[in-house]
DNA sequence: TCCTTTGGTGAGGACTCCTAACTTGAAATG
DNA sequence: CATTTCAAGTTAGGAGTCCTCACCAAAGGA
């Protein structure tokens, strides 16, 4: 509402932003080089790494610079900073990795977890995890982001069991799973939406600022990317389709993990998909995988005539274990063809989306830490 | 990405900022107040305000102050620095106003227009209205804020006629047919948009940074608010209901505009819904009316589905001429009660929404413009 | 008439950024 | 090996911005 009140100490703590900026994009740089990133004057630049130098920030490397002229000398971010968690969670394992404020990777922790390990042995994992990356980097987790394969509450970071919606990672708090380990925030949120911002970031919605992302797996989800960022809702529900209205195999409205009762695609005893047993649906040769994938086709379509109507996207961008099968995407496309308003279409790209998109948050959220705690007295 | 680099010069301009958004909040301010008001110290606003007033964006109101002390001079916005056009077109006619950057209305004028008038006769009117108006202010309209009851493009502000959607306000191109009144933006939107942040800022969905706002009238569309704006999408078509799948009477999925035309409530030769006919159901004690409600209440249950899955809203709020009509806010609202994710219902209580909606943006963007007019030299 | 009160101005200081010139020390050059 | 070249970093000085403090001016109240 009321723009920043002028004063010479938010001019300084921009010089000293624009510093540790320089200093995240490239891992080592002299001052003068700095200077000439920046645009601002040597002197200005010296300055501010002296600063940043005593608040324990930026850090002399030790090396100089070879070659003509007066040695210099490399700063780069001080090793003391610590780093951040990126955690992702799945019914399968947990995979976790420590990441610094230039973006690079510190460790990888993986721990595969039985088929009915149950939500006590996802929670102790994690934190095992957090614990073992902790003392692999030598510096405290400043921070963490997870991803989680089931819908998160977006006040509290824990995870929802939703009706009907197959609970797949269980019950788990992650905030107090990991507040021993890590000393500050931590952000949750499930991996369609973090696959939705690695796909804007590295894949094939590179740049695009209005998308869908739809995962058809165990789960159904679907992520809603709005003017450049993934859209969470009130709650942090956005994108749990299970329930969205859509066409039955008969052509009657039903939700649409009905669709996959109706088609006998459901587990026994559980709401999520049977992903076996569909993809040798997709496989098959006879009427009757006709008949299946033709009532996916349009159960889909009625979901993309949602997404069309309610987000608007420049492209739907189709992920999950089988969503992305090509015969699937086929056969979404050629009946979502045909509906008054079509959508560029396109199968999801990359390999562990969900701890791509994490990790770039993780190494977004932790820059600007870094940046804030340059300014102590900054309250706005 | 990069933060802004610092100067003396944007230190200057967040002064002038301050001081010319404190004049935007009360129209008349000494210094002495505008430092008291904006914290900043006596001596700089006096400078400012120096800067300002020979830049001719504030003027010397010659009031001066009464009561003890020294007699004050007060300040104010100049009154050349023109005003803002809001419009909204309706099938039914065109009404306009000029505001000011302190929200206060100037003008209005209000044109008619027969049932069948054509788009040549709207625009006409909409240019009439611009051209009285600026007239009557006696300075010139420095930008315009418009809103249309027909899709718009978001890229150039034109309407747009989608297949099987009604086509109220038929092809129109705002920002061409403004061009010589206005002398800056045209911004284009349609009415269920401003509708929207108009409940956002004024009526029932006040703070709820997340919510949908449903319009049944002639024309069936909702407003996406997600994080405390109203979102467009790609192409600027959010909202647009027409052919999103959903329920049909006899339960098979349709579209949501066909279920209309099913239950014969559409206008003859037309894709819009014959409000009278639809209202006189409403009000029916036959039990062919009650089937109709049913099917009414189921179909817009389908709808909501869709916006609960897709866009997660902390409340829904239904206008429109009969979306708002008790009985069928009771009928919905019996319906939805029983899904998996019921959300609190509302009905929308402003008049003109959409003019309210549309002046607060003009609003908000006339500030910015005037902001931005007193630092010529930023390029960022 | 004198005191109080309040808007506005002036002087001076602290601080930030910049340009320009200078220092430094190693590599290149002869 | 002496000299030149070159780039990193420092120093000096100046311009500009904001602030505090003191002061001035003028109207109202005592």
């Amino acid at each position: 509402m009321n723009p920043p009140k002028p004063s010479l100490e938010l001019l300084r703590g921009l010089t000293d932003e624009n510093v540790l900026r320089a200093l995240m994009a490239h891992d080592r740089l002299t001052r003068a080089e700095i200077a000439t990133r920046t645009g601002i004057s040597k002197p200005t630049v010296s300055e501010s790494v002296q600063r940043l130098e005593e608040a324990g920030l930026v850090a002399d490397t030790g090396e100089r610079t070879t070659g003509r002229g007066r040695v210099g000398s490399y700063y780069a971010l001080s090793p003391r900073l610590g780093t951040a968690l990126v955690a992702s969670i799945t019914p399968h394992g947990v995979v976790a990795e420590a990441v610094d404020a230039l973006g690079r990777t510190h460790g990888r922790v993986r721990t595969d977890l039985g088929a009915d390990a149950g939500q006590e042995a996802a929670g102790r994992a994690l934190a095992a995890a957090a614990e073992e990356l902790k003392g692999r980097v030598g510096g405290p987790l400043r921070l963490a982001v997870v991803s989680a394969a089931d819908p998160v509450d977006r006040a509290t970071g824990r995870l929802v069991h939703l009706p009907d919606a197959p609970f797949l990672v269980g019950a788990l708090d992650p905030p107090s799973v990991l507040a021993d380990a890590v000393t500050g925030p931590v952000l949750v949120d499930n991996d369609v939406n973090w696959a939705a911002r690695a796909e804007y970031e590295h894949g094939c919605a590179q740049g695009v600022d209005d998308f869908v992302y739809l995962h058809l797996g165990e789960g159904l989800g679907c992520a809603v990317v709005s003017d450049g960022v993934v859209r969470r809702g009130h709650r942090g529900l956005v994108g749990e389709i299970a329930h969205l209205c859509t066409a039955g195999p008969d052509g009657q409205a039903m939700a649409f993990t009905e669709v996959f009762a109706a088609l006998g695609l459901r587990r026994p005893a559980s709401t999520a998909v049977d992903v076996p047993k569909l993809l040798e649906v997709l496989e098959g040769r006879d009427a009757g995988a006709d008949r299946v994938r033709a009532a996916l086709a349009r159960a889909v379509g009625g979901v993309l005539s949602a997404a069309v109507s309610l987000a608007d996207p420049e492209t739907v961008v189709v992920g999950g274990t089988w969503g992305a099968h090509p015969r699937m995407i086929t056969a979404v496309e050629e009946h979502f063809r045909r509906t008054p308003r079509p959508v560029p279409l396109g199968a999801a790209v990359l390999t562990l989306p969900e701890l791509t998109g994490a990790r770039a948050r993780a190494v977004d959220e932790f820059r600007s830490l870094v940046v804030r705690s340059a300014r102590p007295a900054a309250h706005g």
